[in-house]
DNA sequence: AGTGGTCTGCAATTTTATTGCACAAAATCG
DNA sequence: CGATTTTGTGCAATAAAATTGCAGACCACT
């Protein structure tokens, strides 16, 4: 992991689409040695994977909450019966278990709030163990990467 | 935006690096309609791009923490300054203005606590126009998709 | 200076993406 | 309802890109 894989990593997170042949050039490599380099990185798993990131608005999802969670029990099999239930959810796009006051953060990407309403039907009701919630809508995104800082 | 169009953006959300006759195969079309779908896709800015994603731990960013802030004074002006503040940081991945009580939401990857620690020095000190901040940090990630139900 | 290991660039080869074209399906229009 | 335009499709040829073998360069460690 020299300059040469840092700089390729972040050129990478940035654009996959790119060609060899241009990344190559960019870091002032031949071709065939960055691909060695970009296949080591894949093979050491640091490149986990490459996806397309599909733009929300033209997918029809304008909607993302920020909910927070409190749980009515809190043993480790009602935290993890909980997040089985909320991973399970498309529309829950990130869920962590957290430490302080808040048990569990979810992040939902929704088409609208009636999407919103009969999620949390599902998931808050009763039974599911879940004492209170606490929901931030999403009004402005000032950033969102999936780039790690090298 | 047909069935088949949904079926590549998902298959295109779990896995970029599939070759075109791969896709074209899964979804039952020949190479050549395949490719010029995904083509439409982008072009169309549906897809909005494709990216590495680096694996935390492989890159020594074990820390994740997800901050509210509410900020002292409330003008757009304020919350822009603070947003602009917060974007130029690479250990911010994703920030947001919300509704409630917080103003802003943001997302952090760290190496370290001595990462957190200067971080929230920076961003957080006297003049930036913070009241209060409460920080959870990630003790378990159970989902992590960039990926939009489709 | 010598040696094993790693990395590099070049050029050949293989694989993959891309395009032109003719045809078929679906939508549009008189 | 049929004619016509539009849109999408598969095939085959072409262009572009990825991949590999190989010889030499560089580096760290004796």
């Amino acid at each position: 992991m020299d300059r040469i894989d840092r700089k390729l990593l972040n050129l990478l997170q940035e654009d996959a689409s790119r060609t060899n042949a241009e990344l190559a050039d960019l870091v002032g490599l031949s071709p065939s040695s960055c691909l060695r380099r970009i296949r080591r990185l894949n093979e050491a798993g640091i490149i986990d994977r490459v996806v397309a990131v599909v733009a929300p608005a033209k997918a029809g999802k304008n909607l993302k909450a920020i909910v927070t969670v409190e749980l009515e029990r809190h043993g480790e099999q009602y935290m993890r019966q909980f997040l089985e239930l909320v991973v399970a959810e498309p529309a829950v796009i990130q869920a962590y278990g957290v430490s302080g006051e808040t048990d569990v953060v979810l992040m939902l990407r929704l088409a609208d709030m009636d999407e919103f309403d009969t999620l949390c039907e599902r998931l808050f009701r009763d039974r599911s163990n879940v004492a209170r919630y606490y929901t931030m809508f999403v009004i402005r995104t000032a950033k969102e990467t999936t780039a790690i800082p090298l």
